[in-house]
RNA sequence: GGCGAGAUAGCUCAGUUGGCUAGAGCACACGGUUCAUACCCGUGGUGUCGAGGGUUCGAAUCCCCCUCUCGCUACCA
């Protein structure tokens, strides 16, 4: 095969807070056969994934599991790393962001963008708004007021450090628009380029002093590194990229990566921030970054207390490696969510890998046997009906590579399958079981036979980038090699007079699904019933006894707290704001008197749900308008890391308008 | 609210620059076949191509408007 250059692909690194879902576990499956099929393509391909170790959730979880992060990022590594060689991934370096050579890295490159003026330590005397808790430059306020509220911004106690985002923002639209292939699908580029670039980038704040569980910035420890920075430069740090030049040999090889492949919810680091980091420390870009879809769940949300999570190794269980390979490579569309069920799978299985390619295999080695004891030979007396089977098989591989070339799997696996309907078509066609009534026939059925061994092998070679598993099974049943792309176009390569196997195996068993359905729901139900007791306080990961830090905000006086008034209310009526996707309009009577209070509460209360609530208000807030509406007060909220609101009500009943004191 | 995408057979979706009786896979029904994992092959759709209007000899495909869904984003007192 010749040699088409290097290939370096990238999957995200995966956040170790938990064992990752199914759906966590669909990229590794798409990377691994994109990789693979490049090898086969004659690349020589570098294959990076790993886990991203670092930041504030990782640290509150490691306490309340009561073990240093350390320990906790170890295990959760190594429950990763373990998925991913389950699901048969042929990566070549499985990256750590607590690895020391990248640690290492990390503080070196956000030294060197320091010393370079990028990265700058934050200048926010007189601009901190502290009601909006939001940071502004200089620039960004209104008559040197905050641009969101108008009120005055005051001087930041907390220091950090900022990237000078916008500094690069033009070379990065150039960029974007002169490279159309590089944010894929397309879609995404207008969303990147409409909301983040064309309004103006801000700057971004790259450090952290709220916890400690992350690299430290190493001439100002009190600080560690925004985990975006460190984690984005895995893809660097990973093959041998030294911030002072005395770059690996693997580097200098692989960089610029040719693809990372993603979800599509980090689009926006990897096409905006990442780029920019690059472009500040003089590297080149990577030449494509593809925002794949999700695969969900299909029946009811997913959630740790039912038990109804399904994780790879469930699915493994299940069905077997290459089937779940199948499945979630087969279902999920190059830019829609695709969708994953029990029902699904088993009708996946069934009609592809069991119907379709497993019989196929199976029945053409029983006929060798049956007829000619397992010898194929091709005895050459050939039909009309032969040539539209060899034309399809030697066409198959320049259709496959049409669609991996722009990433379309899903579709290319579509035409390795059709080439293996064509083949079952085929049996039908020329009737063996007729011709072997013949014997005068013989020489026939042999090249019948023959033709069909050789157009499955065909298909197995070009299926192994994807079900790797299943194509070696194949050609050891047909007692030969897979084959190499180069040898895709030629039909008649498989050894005449060759000895196929005695006793097939059955590749995909046909699957019940009422069957598949009851299992899993004795799994779940067993998982829901030791899970529950246990974790379900931890369950919504951190809500239960798990604890919370947030920002530290001044020191006030009882006086301040004293011109803050807070009266219990009712809810009499709640509407939602239909111009708004969060906003709820209640009229909460408080005493005598009724107040319209509009909240940001649409995605976790239904407007119905509201009615009747006695909830906590600040009443003499000044009133606002939001989406036009008039709001006279605030609806008080607890709200959890994962922006989940609940609503503060009085523990005991109480009367409309009791003070809150 | 801003920007964008989409609404085509029961389900998942294809439908190039407008053109003959609108397609594929799955599911379903019927027929054929028996080598094979009750499998394979064939046949079968009166689908308002989201609603309405317009341009055109002709529109799923172009224009206008409406409804709904979704994505990103903003707001979220």
């Amino acid at each position: 095969m010749e040699n088409k250059g290097k290939y370096y692909i990238t999957t995200a690194i995966a956040y170790t807070s938990g064992k990752p879902h199914i759906g966590n576990s669909y990229e590794i499956v798409l990377a691994d056969s994109i990789a693979r099929f490049k090898r086969k393509e004659g690349y020589d391909v570098f294959f990076q994934t790993g886990t991203d170790e670092h930041g504030q959730k990782i640290e509150l979880k490691a306490a309340e599991a009561g073990i240093t992060p350390k320990e906790f990022v170890d295990d959760v590594a190594g429950t990763i790393k373990g998925l991913w060689d389950l699901m048969d991934t042929s990566y070549d370096k499985f990256i750590r962001t607590t690895d020391d050579y990248h640690e290492k890295q990390v503080q070196k490159i956000f030294k060197k963008l320091y010393d370079k003026g990028d990265i700058y330590k934050g200048a926010y005397e007189g601009l901190y708004c502290t009601p909006c808790e939001s940071f502004w430059t200089e620039s960004q306020l209104k008559d040197g007021k905050c641009p969101d509220c108008g009120r005055d911004v005051k001087p930041a106690k907390e220091e950090a450090y900022f990237f000078k985002m916008s500094k690069y923002a033009d070379r990065l639209i150039e960029h974007i628009n002169t490279h159309p292939e590089f944010i894929q699908p397309v879609s995404r580029k207008n969303e990147m380029m409409n909301n983040f670039l064309f309004p103006g980038l801000q700057d971004l704040c790259v450090s952290r002093t709220s916890f400690k569980w992350g690299i430290p910035v190493d001439f100002d420890d009190r600080h560690v590194v925004y985990v975006w920075l460190d984690a984005l430069t895995n893809y660097i740090t990973g093959i041998g990229y030294d911030a002072d030049g005395n770059h690996d040999d693997m580097y200098g090889k692989n960089w610029p990566a040719d693809l990372h492949l993603i979800g599509k919810d980090i689009i926006r680091f990897h096409t905006i921030y990442w780029p920019i980091f690059l472009m500040a420390l003089d590297e080149p870009l990577p030449k494509q970054v593809f925002g794949h879809p999700w695969l969900l769940q299909g029946d009811g949300k997913m959630s740790k207390s039912k038990g109804n999570v399904i994780y790879a190794d469930d699915l493994v269980e299940f069905f077997g490696v290459d089937a779940v390979r199948y499945f979630v490579l087969h279902e999920m569309p190059f830019e829609n969510d695709g969708t994953i069920s029990w029902e699904l799978l088993v009708e996946r299985i069934n009609s592809d890998l069991a119907n379709t390619l497993g019989n196929l295999v199976n029945r053409t080695i029983s006929m060798s046997n049956k007829y000619f004891g397992g010898v194929v030979s091709n005895k050459g007396v050939t039909e009309a009906v032969d040539e539209d089977l060899k034309a399809v098989a030697t066409g198959t591989l320049d259709k496959v590579l049409a669609k991996m070339e722009t990433l379309h799997v899903a579709d290319a696996l579509t035409e390795i399958f059709a080439l293996f309907k064509r083949c079952n078509k085929y049996i039908d066609e020329t009737e063996p079981w007729v011709l072997a009534k013949d014997e005068a026939k013989a020489d026939r059925l042999a090249t019948v036979l023959y033709n069909l061994t050789e157009g499955i092998i065909i298909g197995a070679s070009l299926l192994e980038s994807f079900l790797p598993t299943t194509a070696k099974k194949i050609a050891e049943q047909l007692n030969t090699e897979l084959r190499d792309f180069d040898q895709l176009k030629e039909f008649g390569l498989y050894p005449s007079d060759n000895k196929v196997t005695e006793t097939p195996e059955i590749l995909f068993a046909r699957l019940k699904e009422d069957e598949v359905i009851e299992k899993a729901t004795a799994m779940f139900a067993e998982r829901a019933a030791t899970v529950a007791p246990a974790e379900e306080a931890a369950e919504a990961e951190n809500f239960g006894n798990s604890v919370i830090d947030i920002e530290p905000k001044e020191e006030i006086l009882y006086d301040d707290f004293g011109k803050m008034q807070f009266q219990v209310g009712e809810i009499i009526a709640c509407e939602e704001v239909k111009k708004s996707k969060k906003l709820l309009c209640s009229q909460v009577r408080i005493g005598s008197s009724v107040k319209q209070i509009v909240s940001g509460i649409k995605q976790h209360y239904s407007a119905e749900e509201m009615v009747g609530k006695k909830v906590m208000v600040l009443v003499n807030l000044k009133p606002a308008t939001l989406a036009g509406i008039v709001s006279e007060g605030m609806i008080l909220c607890a709200e959890d890391a994962e922006g989940n609101l609940a609503l503060m009500v009085p523990e005991k009943e109480m009367p409309a308008g009791a003070e809150i004191c």
